[in-house]
DNA sequence: ATGGGTATCTGACATTGGTCAGGTAACGGT
DNA sequence: ACCGTTACCTGACCAATGTCAGATACCCAT
């Protein structure tokens, strides 16, 4: 409907504010502040350094020091120096804590799940919240190097056989394809790449090492969710940079036209198109780049 | 991807935590504490009763109070008698007030102006929030009385004309069709009904009477964002029981097999398919319900 | 006109959240 | 060994928020 682009961000951003709002009461009622819950709750999820804590919260160094101590006379936190730099301190969750953490965990679960039992098409509401999710936190993704059988790694690449199953009018198996072993994708030989956004891998792509100048780039795929904003590019510079720091100097890569995107990127970005250079059934476009300068 | 609908869920709701803890950070740059500045928004967006005001901040009664105190006293708000209940207070905005409401709602915009520029494409981004908004919002979504010609009952209209024009083959152009006089969907004869989710208009419904116990049902329409959550059987619902009120006791109405869910909708909920009964040249389908009883 | 109920205000407090200026211990380079 | 720096803790303090028990004025039904 042609309403005005304001007036409807500002509605979504009321109806969140509600939920995000209902969410904290319910926190409220295992009887503790919320900012001691928030504390609990972000070391729960692994944030045990200090530092880490403050930052992640953004929470003021008496005040966090405070509250981690409350956690402490409550029994469900423990502190000890950081085993790197006994300045620093790392926090950890006593059972008692650990159990503590669970039940807050449940209960956004429930909200979770009741939210989305509620609505018709579970799937369509998702699609929804990743696409605003990706959009707001699009500041905070990173890259980061991974295993391709990590099971992050395997959601993109498994993600990725999909789209091209259902792009291409052949389907795809990756079986009939020239699947590079895993080994080949991580170091010494290759590398492996993951877009990450607070925790959830939104997009991938590989470096197909031999050990020797010529490599090859392989599963460039970013979520539907994440499309537009700049993503592939950023995973393309970082591999590389990856590339360079292996002493590659010439990048390959394969692709089909019916990936009319990636085709783009590829001709905007440096690469030149060459004559085929292996029989793989799928592709029908293949790129080179130096990339020695 | 196939991720955990449930680590998806909260991925969107850690996103949305932070965008709207960066709204409120932004609200604190004027000066004036949260609360204080949530009252005097509150107030400039119609919230002028204090009972209302209290429901819908969900803030305590001397809270408020001293709140309200705190903003007459910044000279930005007057508070009187409610002219039909003594007891209760209204507040209003003097021009200073409504200058500074201005002034948040320029830093809302703002924001919403440059979450959208952000993004490749500002119309996907919306239509998710939309679909967002209207499934967490489903819980305060009211049927209203409006005029037809008014702006919002307009939107709905348009958006319905050009869906249906998306819909049938032959396109559609509403000054062909049996387009009923405005004055024929309001009282006294009969009614339109809007759906609304926080302010924005989603989803209609007309009544055309012609003062005697025969009307019709025209323009029931849904936004795509508000699809699935049993709004058109509300919107039936409480436009058959204006029907009952005004003493009509047989209602017809056309439709498209281009509209299946709206065919669907009128066989499930008591109506019988009848004989053609106009010759608008767009409905293949006609039915007829009585209600008298 | 009277009494029970309602809407808001007031004052007294308690809790929470946030800030800041030292203080202590450890680090890292010289 | 020393010194500037870093990470965290402590204590003091203040503003904001939340809670509660009357007080006041008004409403409405009888």
């Amino acid at each position: 409907m042609s309403n005005d682009p304001i007036a409807r961000y500002r509605r979504f951003s009321r109806a969140v504010t509600k939920e995000v709002g209902a969410l904290d009461q319910s926190f409220l009622g295992r009887g503790r502040p919320l900012g001691t819950a928030r504390v609990l709750n972000a070391i729960g999820h692994g944030k045990t350094e200090v530092s880490v804590l403050r930052d992640y919260l953004g929470l003021d160094s008496g005040l966090l020091s405070r509250l981690l101590r409350g956690l402490e006379t409550e029994g469900l936190v423990t502190t000890s120096a950081h085993p790197e730099d006994a300045r620093a301190r790392v926090a950890r969750l006593t059972e008692a804590g650990e159990a503590e953490f669970q039940a807050y965990e449940a209960l956004s679960n429930d909200r979770a799940t009741r939210a989305l039992a509620r609505h018709p098409h579970p799937e369509a509401l998702l699609a929804a919240m990743d696409l605003v999710a990706s959009a707001l936190g699009r500041d905070s993704i990173e890259i980061v190097e991974a295993d391709p059988r990590d099971p992050a790694s395997r959601l993109c690449l498994e993600a990725y056989y999909a789209e091209l199953a259902a792009r291409f009018d052949t389907g795809f198996d990756v079986s009939l394809s020239r699947d590079p072993e895993a080994t080949d994708m991580i170091l010494p030989r290759g590398s492996f790449l993951l877009a990450m956004s607070d925790g959830m891998a939104i997009g991938c792509v590989g470096l197909k090492g031999s050990g020797g100048p010529v490599a090859e780039i392989k599963r460039l795929w970013i979520s539907p969710s994440a499309r537009g904003l700049g993503l592939s590019k950023r995973l393309m510079t970082e591999i590389e940079a990856r590339a360079r720091a292996l002493e590659i100097t010439t990048l390959r890569l394969d692709t089909n036209s019916k990936l009319p995107e990636a085709v783009a990127l590829y001709r905007n970005t440096g690469w030149s198109e060459i004559d085929r250079f292996n029989d793989d059934p799928y592709p029908d476009h293949f790129f080179e780049k130096n990339i020695s300068s």
